[in-house]
Parts: structure tokens; sequence; C-alpha cells
DNA sequence: CCGACACATCTGGCCGACCAAAATTGCCTG
DNA sequence: CAGGCAATTTTGGTCGGCCAGATGTGTCGG
């Protein structure tokens, strides 16, 4: 443990209370017993019930109505306990998923995009080109062309999961730490071809070509992060992910 | 609005916070002002702010630290407000995406999954069959092999993935209205099969036979919605999706 | 007998005071 | 003067009590 993050006792309550849904006492719709109730139950104060509440009603788990009672509003799911286990994934494990999902969508996107989407491509690409000479972080813009790609499949649903993986991209303390590395290594530059070859299949309508090219960026991503991570850290070892499956499963995609 | 869910003030604090964070007044890793500086300068307890950091501790951006302050991890992007914005997703919009992502996830796991996993998805498999015959609602059993598909990655990012797809449906009114008309007419019964189907080709590591049989389960909710949703409501129209393009490169990959 | 209104009670919301851990300060010691 | 230890301050954690909205119930008028 790095950050000494003191443990919070209302963490405990929301746990037991989860724990008590997980057992199957409670269907979704049932209201759950008064904060006083479980606060005398677990020799606790009712604050610390409330504090609970607050957390499980933000996890989506309870919805509370102010003098009517706490309702369930789903059923927890294993490993949906304590906010942060998944807070460090590894960066090879999220290679691995976007490889799998991101070259599919953008597949799926060649079939599906039109004129505007190219446009907004091209502008985010452009973007791109733009902070690399600059020299400004070009975090944000390479977010935005993948997020554009996945906008081109016409599906809110496929964006949503693109935001979603960026999003835990964002949380892994590991990818920060080789970004950097990459970042500082200018090797970044590289990647505005991959993107360019991503831009040029979706404009062909060619789906094969797209998953092929937006495999491959990923690809690159991930031997090059690979390389710059082999030496001085052990704690890496911890993070590597065989590719090799999904290699395999590319290549019988694209042919 | 059915569901009236009183406004809690701490929301309000918590968002007064979340612009504060946008508008860039602070960095990740920055302290922000003490629960007491804030509690004042907004004119209420300091209550209220304690419980709004519970929430935005629950979601991630700040990190509480006991006698030392709070801390910002990372910052707020747009629509991270209003938990439930796109509240209402289409169906098939939905299963499109699930259609795509779910299917290449479910021809990944067949290449990575472990005789625990068979065993988790047998026994997810068999809960669905008790619950079909005892008649209790099989909803929670269904989510739960989808589920042990995703784990057979032995990704959890992917898992992860998945899970969010089932958020999103769950938030779906016009599924939820759509899925009760299925269950009336008891035809998940044959959703069975579909997922005994499944099973089987993860059984024998066969990544294209996993894939075309997870695509037709989702294919077959697909026409069966199609079928349910045709007549009474005109409503229905705005959540058609063409899924022809989506077939057509199922039939790429499948080869 | 039925509906509507008022009140009693139950429920979560909010508050200010006190508690404990962490960080800071400053004194003491070598 | 430097280092360490202890008192003090700072900061979030916890608590019991009171407030306000929602619900259930009993009574009164039709």
């Amino acid at each position: 443990m790095a950050e000494q993050t003191t443990k919070r006792r209302y963490q405990d309550v929301a746990e037991m209370i989860r724990s008590e849904l997980m057992v199957g006492s409670f269907q979704i719709g049932d209201r759950l017993p008064t904060e006083r109730h479980i606060s005398e139950q677990l020799g606790v104060s009712r604050s610390l019930v409330r504090d609970a509440m607050i957390m499980l009603e933000v996890e989506g788990i309870v919805s509370v109505r102010k003098g009517s009672g706490t309702y369930v509003m789903r059923l927890p799911h294993v490993g949906d306990d304590s906010a942060e286990p998944q807070n460090d994934i590894g960066p090879f494990e999220l290679l691995q998923a976007r490889q799998l999902l991101e070259s599919n969508i953008a597949a799926f996107a060649a079939t599906m995009v039109t004129k505007a989407d190219i446009v907004r491509m091209r502008e985010a690409l452009e973007q791109e080109r733009h902070d690399m000479e600059t020299g400004s972080g070009a975090y944000v813009a390479d977010e935005e062309f993948h997020r554009s790609v996945a906008l081109a499949s016409q599906n809110s649903v496929l964006v949503e999961a693109v935001d979603h993986l960026w999003e835990m991209r964002k949380r892994s303390k590991m990818w920060a730490k080789l970004h950097q590395r990459i970042f500082d290594s200018g090797y970044q530059r590289h990647w505005l071809d991959d993107h360019q070859a991503i831009l040029a299949a979706l404009q062909c309508r060619d789906p094969m070509q797209a998953r092929r090219a937006m495999w491959q960026h990923l690809e690159n991503v991930r031997l090059k992060l690979l390389e710059l991570s082999d030496v001085d850290d052990p704690a890496f070892d911890a993070y590597l992910f065989n590719t090799d499956p999904l290699a395999a499963l590319s290549s019988d995609q694209t042919q």
C-alpha cells in the first residue's frame, strides 16, 4: 500500500449491508430496515449508517427517500465492494481489452461512418498534430480521436464503452507512469501515422482494414510500453499480460 | 418522473465542488480547502460538505485522509454530474453494442477459459434452469451467466465492460417494458439452449464457435424483441436499429 | 358507508459539539 | 547547530439530538 488511506468505518458498514443484500435477504424494490434500526443492530451511530447509505446510493444500489425509507435499486455483484481494488488496473490488461473492443468497434464504425464523422476525426487528428508541434500534452487529442472513431459507429452505447475504457486508463497509476516515459521519449509522434491509417480505413469504409489498423495501433502501443518497462522496476512483472491468444484471434478475423 | 426522489442538498454541494474542479482551479494531487472552510464559504453545515466528500470519494474524484485533508484524485469530466442523463437508451441500440462486444469477448474467453470458469458458468446456467422451473424471475441468473463468460477472459477490464453494459440495460425504461413482455410470454426458456451452446463452445475452446453462439443468442433476443414491439406502441419506432451491417460484419469474422 | 381532512408517528435530513489521527511547531538534548 | 521527541494545532471522524417531509390512521362531515 503506497497511499495510507485510513480505513473509513462507514465503508465497513456499507460492506455489511452489501453482503446482507448479496445473501439474498432482500429483493429489488424492498425497503430495508430504518437507519436507526441498523445502527443499533450493528452497535454504531446512525450517522455511520447514513454515510454508508450515501455510498450505496452513489453506487446505485439503493435509493434513499426522506420520510419514507431506503429502497433496494439493484443487487450488488461480487467484487463490487471496496471502491478501489480495480483502481490500479495493469496497463497491459487494459490494452488487451482495448485491442479486443476498439478494433471491433472500428470495424463496425467503418460500415456506419458518415461524412461528418470523417470531418470530426480529421479535426481530432489535426489537433493532435498541432499539440505535438507546440509541445503541449497530446493527451487530450488522443482521447478525442479514439472517441470520434466510436462516434462513427452511430451507437451511443459503444461511445460510452470507449469512454469507460478511457476512464479506467486515467485511474491506472501504472499507466500514468509508463505513459510519462513514452511522452518523454517523444515516441507519440509515431502514433499519428497509426491514427492516419485508421482514418483512411474508415474513409474507405473497409471494416477489416479498420479493424486491422486499430489493432496494429494498439499493438504498437503495447510493444512500446513493453520496451520501456523491462528494466528497472520489477513491479511491472505483475502487469505483464500475454496477448498472444488475442493476436491469434485477431488474425483469424482479419482473413 | 415516476420516482420522486427528494433532492438531497449534499448533491448540490458536491456539484459546486465538481464545477470548481472543472474550472481548473485545482490540479491532480492538490489539497483542497478544509471542510470547515468550504462549509462557511457556502453557508452550509460541515456535515453537508462531508457528505458531498463521501459522494466525490465514491466517484473517485477525491481522496480524504483523516487529520490531513482532502486531495484531488482525478478531474471530473462533463456528464459526470446528474447520475443519469442518458437514462433512456434504446433496447436495440444496446443490443447492437452487446452483439458486437460480447460476441468478441466470448471468442477471446474461449482461448483463456479455465476449469473453474466452466464450473462457474455451469452453476449460473443451473441457477437459470432452477429459476425458470420455480417461476422466480430468471433475471439475475441471466446476468450472472453473461458475466461469467466475461470472467473466463481472465481480464477484469472486459468484466467491467460487460457490467457496464448490464448497468445501462437496467437503466433503460424501454428495455424493462420489453423484457416484461418476454417474461410474460415465457420465451426466456429458449435462451437456455443459447446459453448451453455458448458454454459448449467455450468448453471446446473454440473461439469462432463461441463468437457465433453468443452472436446468435443476442440475435435471437433481438428478433424476439422486434416481434413483441411491432404493433401497439409507435414510440418503439425511435428505437429501431438496423443491425444488418453488424450481421455482415459478424459473418466476415466467423469464416 | 365513503371520502376527505387533520393529526400522530415514522423516516431520513441536518446540525453543532466533541473525539482521534495526522501534521506542525518548538523545545530539549547531545 | 542538528536531531529527535513531545505538546499543540489542524483536520477529518463520530455522535446524539432536533428538524422536516412522508405515511398511516382516526375522525368528522356528507
